[in-house]
DNA sequence: ATGCTAGTTGATACTGTGTCTCATATGGAA
DNA sequence: TTCCATATGAGACACAGTATCAACTAGCAT
């Protein structure tokens, strides 16, 4: 489970601007070089931060846009965190779900098979005809469990 | 399946208040009365228009601490909608999960129960120690379903 | 290489949500 | 009835996210 380096995936972000016949233009490229450099999970203001302390400062809308497009190819995907506020994760462009390090933020993709039976029998139980779900998990990841408090 | 009606509901918010050696002020009891009348998810800011609207206006930051009050009591939780909103729904105490209409906005409390397999895999695949998850389901209700479009 | 144009940017203003403060009001025990 | 810890609410604040719009630019056509 080597995870790709953050230049390689720069480099599939703006291949994927390309293929989805989006413009790359110098804040997205940006942007997606400060995505790929984040461990974990991020917000949009952190995103802000870092590109400021880079030296290449890109304007708040631009940010949130350039995040809502990535969103859209899959690139990335918007969590909601146990307290409520909003970041963003690197993940695949598959439907999966997260489990997220609340120590140290870094997060692992998990397939959805396994909850393909749990959700026909919800249901079959409520006469619901589910169109979306969302599944957050949130724990210590394997290093932070190991190595100490909280 | 027969809900319990709206002013039986606010009696158990009342009595939940008093259980816990919370002061049963008039704004909570007004809050408890608007909860316990609201058909599925309602904001904040719906419930002060509710209360606006009852002649019993309650103040911004009272509402909001009605609600955490209420939550940290188990009486409604909060939710994350799948536009990134935040809402609130009456349930039960116990740990467990939501699907939530996004037609009418009603919401069926969902048992934890079959996701418990589920979660140890994923500990077992991924090294996490997971302490917290959320599960949301959204799709439409047995009656939005049947009635129409959407 | 150059020009053109649709799409993009970012400064700014705005909306909405949730928090904080603090003077005033009140529930409920004595 | 008195008293005081607790709750209230007006208003100011902090912050996320959106809307507007004039200026800019990527990338195509020439």
């Amino acid at each position: 489970m080597t995870a790709p380096s953050a230049d390689v995936r720069t480099d599939a972000f703006v291949a994927a601007l390309a293929r989805a016949g989006q413009r790359v233009t110098l804040p997205r490229q940006a942007a997606a070089r400060l995505v790929a450099a984040r461990i974990g999970h991020f917000t949009a203001a952190q995103l802000m931060e870092d590109a400021e302390a880079a030296g290449e400062p890109i304007g708040r809308a631009t940010v949130f846009r350039a995040l809502d497009l990535f969103a859209s190819l899959g690139l990335v995907e918007r969590v909601d965190l146990p307290d409520g506020n909003h970041a963003f994760v690197v993940c695949r462009a598959v439907h999966h779900h997260h489990a997220i390090c609340t120590r140290c933020g870094r997060s692992v993709d998990i397939s959805d098979a396994s909850l393909g039976e749990a959700l026909a029998a919800v249901e079959r139980q409520t006469g619901f005809r589910m169109t979306a779900h969302r599944l957050e998990l949130f724990g210590l990841c394997a290093e932070c469990a190991a190595s100490g408090v909280r």
